[in-house]
RNA sequence: UACCCCGUGGUGUAAUGGUAGCACAAGAGGUUUUGGUCCUCUUUGUCUAGGUUCGAGUCCUGGCGGGGUAGCCA
C-alpha cells in the first residue's frame, strides 16, 4: 500500500464540510470552534465527544478552539460546575490557551444587539405573561397568534426594554420578543423570547443585570462575536438554527455556520444532567465523581485515562443519526490503553492460605518478576516469596471442571515469577470449608521454568503471606441493569439501577511493592484486572484500590458456555 | 398526524455513481510463565417499492420506520 492509498482515512461529514468551506475559502481558511458548555452540572463522556470533535477539529485544521461557559440563566448555574469543567477539559488533554469565555461577558453587547433590533421593527417588548403566550403560540399542527404588543412603536419598545434593564418589573412580567413569524411551520420562529427579567444575582455579573438573554439570542451573537467559523452542536439544536441565522442576519453580523451532530448514547448508564443530578442528589451515587458514574470526573476516578477517552471518541465516529454505542467498545479502548502502559502486580482479592510444605521455613526469596511485558522498557521488579502464601480462593477447586488449568488436589501449577507446586492435602473447617492448602515447591523451578522441560497448563498468582500488604478493593459493575434505562416512559430509570453496582473487598493481599502505588497511575493485578488508587479514600495506612476494568476472562465464557 | 433531520451486519461506522470495507461484539483455531496481550480464520448488512443510469448504499419519487420540535432551560 502506498502512501497515498494509506492515508485515504475517511473523514466524519464535519470535517468533510470544513474541507469544502476551505476550499471555496468562505472563512478565509480559518477554522476556529469552541466547546460551549452551560455550568449546570459535571461534564459527562458525551461532553468528551463534543470536546474531542471542536478541539479534534481545531488541531486537525490548524485552528483554534475556544472554552466557552454558557451562563445566560443565573439560577441553575454554579461555581463549582465552572471549576469541574475547566479542570476536565484539561484532563483530556485539550488546551484552550487564552481562550477561556464566558457569555456573560457579553451581556453588554447582547443588550445592545437586543437594542438594535427593536431599532429596527425586529423586536418587542410583550407584556403577555408566560400561560398567555403558550396559548397564543398555536401548536404542532396550528399556527399561532400575534401578540396584542407586536404593534408598539420603537419608541414605547426601547423605553419599555430600558425599564426591563432597570428593574422596573416584576420577573415574568415583560419579555422582549423577535418579531418573526406567528404563523412559521418552526415554532422557534414564532415570536421567540430573546430576553426575560430575572431578579437573580449572576455568579459574574452579580446584580448588574436583572434581565438576562435567552440561549438563541446569546449564543449566536457569542459565535459571532469569538469569530467562530463551524458552531458544532447536537440535533436538538437543528430546528433552532433559522432563528440563528435570522438574529444573525438581522444585525448583520459577522455569521459562522451552526452545524449539528448526534449526541453519544451509552448503554448501560444515563446521560442527561438531569438524571445523572438526580443519581447525585438522591444518593445513589457517592457524588459526581463516583466511579461508577459516566462523568468524566468519575471515568477518571474509576481509572480512565485521557488516551482511552480520546481514542473511544475517536473510534465512534460523527453521524447525524441517533444510535447507541455498546459501553464495550469503551472498555475495548481502556483495555487497549491500560494494558499498554500499566504496570504488573500481583494481588490477592479473595486469599487462601498455601503452605508450601518442603520450603525452609524462615527462608525469603526475592524473585524477578516483570513490570510490563508490552514494554520492556519498564524494568523489573523483586517480589518476595516465602513458605507461607495467599492465593485466590477462585484458584483452587477440591473437584476440577473440565478444561480447568488451576491447582486441584494432586495437580500442579505454576507460581507465577515462583515455582511449580503441587497441592498435597486440603485443610478444612468445621463447616467444611477449604481454609488452607498444603503444597510441595519443585526447588529446580525457581523462576517458573522447569530444567526438565516439563510444563504445566496453569500460572496462577500469589502473594507472600508474610510480606503482603491489605487493602480495600472496590468492583465496580454497570450502573444499570438494562441497555437503556430511561427507555421505558411508565418507569423510573431509578428502578433498573444495579443493586451489586459496587462491591467492597476489605481484606485483599497485595504484594509489597504496591504500598508505593502512586494515585492517577494505572496498575494490573495480574490475571485479575486493572486498578488505580482512589484519589479520595485511599489513605497511606488504609489503601484503597478501584478496580477499573477486568480482564478479559475467557475462563468465565467457558464455564458460561458450560452451564 | 405540522415541520425538520435520519435509516448500511448484533453494535458503532466507511464507501462522495464503479469490487459493500473497518472496529467492537460473537464464534473457531494458534502463540503464550497473565485463561491477559498478540496472530489467523468464520458468521451476519445497504428499510421498502418504483424511477434515472451501461452501472445506485450513493441521485429522484412514494411508502415504512426512528428521532427532534409547542421553557420566560440550554
Amino acid at each position: 500500500m502506498n502512501e497515498t492509498t494509506s492515508n485515504n482515512i475517511s473523514v466524519d461529514f464535519i470535517r468533510n464540510m470544513i474541507i469544502e468551506d476551505n476550499a471555496s475559502d468562505r472563512f478565509g481558511g480559518d477554522v476556529h470552534t469552541r466547546f460551549p458548555p452551560e455550568p449546570n452540572g459535571y461534564l459527562h463522556i458525551g461532553h468528551a465527544k463534543s470536546i474531542c470533535l471542536n478541539f479534534g477539529i481545531a488541531r486537525d485544521f490548524n485552528g483554534a478552539c475556544n472554552l466557552r461557559m454558557d451562563d445566560t440563566n443565573p439560577v441553575k448555574e454554579e461555581v463549582e460546575y465552572i471549576e469541574s469543567i475547566v479542570a476536565d477539559v484539561k484532563w483530556l488533554g485539550f488546551d484552550w490557551q487564552d481562550r477561556f469565555y464566558f457569555a456573560s461577558d457579553y451581556f453588554q453587547k447582547l443588550y445592545e444587539s437586543a437594542v438594535t433590533l427593536i431599532k429596527k421593527g425586529k423586536a418587542f417588548v410583550c407584556d403577555l405573561s408566560a400561560d398567555e403566550m403558550r396559548a397564543h403560540r398555536g401548536s404542532l399542527t396550528e399556527p399561532g397568534k400575534e401578540s396584542p404588543f407586536r404593534g408598539r412603536s420603537v419608541e414605547e419598545n426601547l423605553a419599555l426594554f430600558e425599564k426591563m434593564k432597570n428593574g422596573e418589573f416584576k420577573e415574568g412580567e415583560r419579555t422582549l420578543r423577535a418579531k418573526i413569524d406567528m404563523a412559521s411551520a418552526n415554532i422557534h420562529m414564532r415570536d421567540p423570547v430573546i430576553y426575560r427579567i430575572m431578579h437573580t444575582e449572576h455568579h459574574r455579573t452579580g446584580k448588574t443585570w436583572c434581565i438576562y438573554p435567552m440561549y438563541d439570542f446569546a449564543h449566536c451573537i457569542s459565535d459571532s462575536i469569538e469569530k467562530i467559523t463551524h458552531s458544532i452542536c447536537t440535533l436538538e439544536f437543528e430546528i433552532h438554527r433559522p432563528l440563528y441565522d435570522w438574529i444573525l442576519d438581522e444585525l448583520e453580523l459577522y455569521h459562522p455556520q451552526q452545524i449539528e451532530f448526534a449526541r453519544l448514547n451509552l448503554n448501560y448508564t444515563v446521560m442527561s444532567k438531569r438524571r445523572l443530578l438526580e443519581l447525585v442528589r438522591g444518593g445513589h451515587v457517592s457524588g459526581w465523581d463516583d466511579p461508577r458514574m459516566p462523568t468524566i470526573a468519575g471515568l477518571r476516578r474509576r481509572g480512565y485515562t485521557p488516551e482511552a477517552i480520546r481514542n473511544f471518541c475517536s473510534v465512534i465516529g460523527v453521524t447525524k443519526f441517533n444510535s447507541f454505542t455498546d459501553i464495550a467498545l469503551l472498555e475495548h479502548c481502556l483495555r487497549d490503553d491500560l494494558n499498554k502502559r500499566s504496570m504488573r502486580a500481583m494481588g490477592v482479592l479473595n486469599p487462601l492460605k498455601v503452605v508450601i510444605e518442603n520450603y525452609p521455613d524462615d527462608q525469603v526469596e526475592e524473585l524477578d518478576a516483570i513490570n510490563n511485558p508490552e514494554d520492556p522498557a519498564m524494568g523489573s521488579r523483586k517480589v518476595p516469596f516465602s513458605k507461607e502464601l495467599y492465593i485466590d480462593k477462585e484458584d483452587f477447586r477440591e473437584v476440577p471442571p473440565p478444561k480447568y488449568f488451576r491447582l486441584a488436589p494432586g495437580k500442579e501449577v505454576r507460581l507465577r515469577y515462583g515455582y511449580f507446586v503441587t497441592c498435597k492435602d486440603v485443610i478444612k473447617n468445621a463447616e467444611g470449608e477449604v481454609v488452607e492448602l498444603r503444597c510441595t515447591y519443585d526447588p529446580h523451578t525457581k523462576g517458573g521454568s522447569s530444567p526438565d522441560g516439563r510444563t504445566v497448563k496453569g500460572t496462577i498468582h500469589w502473594v507472600s503471606a508474610k510480606y503482603a500488604i491489605d487493602a480495600e478493593i472496590r468492583l465496580y459493575d454497570r450502573l444499570f441493569t438494562c441497555e437503556d434505562p430511561s427507555c421505558d416512559e411508565s418507569r423510573e430509570y431509578t428502578e433498573f439501577l444495579n443493586k451489586d453496582s459496587l462491591s467492597i473487598i476489605g481484606n485483599a493481599k497485595l504484594e509489597p511493592s504496591l504500598a508505593s502505588a502512586i494515585p492517577g497511575v494505572p496498575y494490573q493485578l495480574e490475571r485479575v484486572g486493572y486498578f488505580c488508587v482512589d484519589l479520595k479514600d485511599s489513605k497511606k495506612d488504609n489503601l484503597v484500590l478501584n478496580r477499573t476494568i477486568s480482564l478479559k476472562d475467557s475462563w468465565a465464557k467457558i464455564q458460561k458456555a458450560g452451564k
